[in-house]
DNA sequence: TTGAAAGCGCTAACAG
DNA sequence: CTGTTAGCGCTTTCAA
């Protein structure tokens, strides 16, 4: 391995010369910036990230926490779109992204604490949100900088967020369903522990109240992303004397279930009933019909998140912040008019 | 931050002896071991990963380097789903993953350049394998430690990589066509500049001659996994004269394309055509039907290559290694008898 | 504009 | 069984 001695030593400079050029320290001759560039090319010299971060008590890496994959939630498309987001906003700013999936919610924590006490990160982001999540009264107790892509559940004034406005979200796509006439509209989210499926199920109230429809306790199903269960949930929704003509799914991956469970019933979407749902993943345009959902620009949320964070890393009392990335529907097929 | 000094200056020894101790040495006295565990505790030390590197001159890291998300490929619930694997392996091992995503060819090769010089990772998976790939050139060449998902284009027997057996599963796959029936059985892949999918079509070919069929260049499609173009290729599929009574899909995701764009030719499945295909992802159960599908252990093709990756980064000498996972075909409803 | 020297936190001979 | 010492590769005062 060729170090800084090396090259100084073929420059005829001293060390700290050598460093001075890497950082391109504006007190050093052009002269010498140039000769020993060039050395450093010739000799192939890469600095040493590790004796680097040990002097500079910071490693320009950043931690992303996967949610506990004991679910299937993770095969979700939702995670490598954000893990793009945050990879691109970290290329551009020299930084690394120390990945971290966890089976359990033991199994996490000890990652996190490895993380950070072992000064892996500088950073975290929470790729989810939980109540009473140990992980995040951790990193508040220490004070060590994180961000989270959701809304937290506690301090949520304490804590530096990424979100989408999923209530107003909610709200617009619920009276997108109400503008076609439709006025028996159910909502189906996954579990109501995620503040996602909480905030997107509020504005599908609100659009109900504010247009005088008055909502019904049974219009409202929570399924887990998973199949079992799930089908029979849907089914009661159609054994009712009044059956829905529109569903708001929360969840794009859901969508696809609950469009088949309708298939498998023979309701065609959306002659039969309407669908509309969250989130724009490629999925959602290759079910038929193609789902018109809402866009809540993923890779965005990853950017953003990755952006505050390294500002908190670079600046301890940087303001906390509440980063609320903009949503549009996308309009395509499974929305239908009544009447 | 407390250090090895802290802890030593408090327990009365020397910043060695509790180096010893961290590493569990044979040579310390239970005693002093016990003194010191429970020092380190009462003033909460953590070793720091960076000094500790330094020294080590290795990280205990390995760097996970995603394909080009140029294309939509990277929503492929595949992804997560390695990751996880790679995950499950290295935390057991307390090692650490550093991921990488990048947006272009030249980006991901500038991030593989960064970890590798800077010394950031001590071996790499790479979770795609592609034909004139300057990143594996360049780890072959500086011979650093690393591993292939699937099958490499060049050097096969000179890189470790761990897949699948795809010719077999190509042919089995197919095979469970032909003995419910079938003989037209079309082909649909992704791109042919992956190995998965010429191995998968190469399975399928091997079936047919194999069942006496004569194999048909028509029924052989290629479409990328985004919709566009892939509509036709299939709508072609249909104007043959003789057109397909089962197709074999080279993967989940393009299923899920081709199960739509028949139901809107209003061919059902598997009423009026069969349908198999690759991975069994959550997908293949959401669909309707059901996918009956190769399951390729998506998660254990993770947890081995990070495995194998380890064991070369222990010992730079470990041979080569083809690790191949075996495969289970999953049976669903979307497959029918004929006659 | 450059060099000398100290030190980041840890490990590993070597010595005892 | 334990302490002393040197050094990993880099940055950063301080001095010139």
């Amino acid at each position: 391995m060729v170090t800084i001695k090396d090259v100084a030593q073929v420059c005829g400079v001293s060390p700290s010369t050598v460093s001075r050029v890497i950082a391109d320290n504006p007190r050093i001759s052009n002269a010498t910036k140039k000769k020993v560039r060039k050395v450093m090319k010739e000799l192939g010299y890469h600095p040493n990230i590790s004796a680097r971060n040990l002097v500079a008590k910071s490693t320009n890496a950043l931690g992303v926490i996967m949610p506990s994959s004991t679910s299937k939630a993770l095969q979700n498309p939702f995670f490598p779109e954000v893990l793009r987001g945050i990879g691109s906003a970290i290329h551009h700013m020299k930084y690394s992204m120390s990945l971290s999936t966890g089976d359990t919610e033991d199994e996490i924590f000890e990652e996190v604490k490895r993380m950070v006490y072992g000064s892996y990160v500088d950073g975290v982001i929470l790729l989810y949100s939980r109540a009473n999540d140990p992980v995040t009264t951790f990193l508040r107790e220490r004070d060590f900088p994180f961000v989270i892509i959701g809304k937290p559940y506690e301090y949520e004034n304490e804590i530096t967020y990424v979100d989408n406005d999923n209530i107003r979200a909610g709200k617009e796509i619920t009276e997108h369903l109400i503008h076609n006439g439709h006025e028996r509209i159910a909502f189906i989210g996954g579990s109501t522990d995620l503040f996602v499926t909480v905030d997107r199920e509020k504005g599908y109230s609100l659009a109900l109240k504010e247009a005088g429809i008055t909502s019904n306790e049974q219009y409202k199903v929570h399924t887990e992303f998973v199949r079992s269960g799930g089908e029979e949930a849907v089914a009661s929704l159609f054994s009712l004397n009044n059956p829905p003509t529109g569903i708001v799914v929360s969840d794009d991956l859901i969508s696809l279930g609950v469009t088949n469970m309708l298939r498998q019933s023979s309701y065609e979407v959306p002659k039969d009933i309407s669908l509309v749902s969250f989130n724009n993943v490629y999925l959602a345009e290759l079910t038929q019909p193609p789902l018109t959902t809402v866009d809540i620009q993923i890779y965005e949320l990853g950017i953003q998140s990755a952006r505050a964070l390294i500002e908190k890393t670079m600046n301890k009392n940087e303001p906390t912040k509440r980063i609320i990335i903009p949503h549009k529907i996308v309009y395509r097929e499974s929305v239908g008019k009544i009447k």
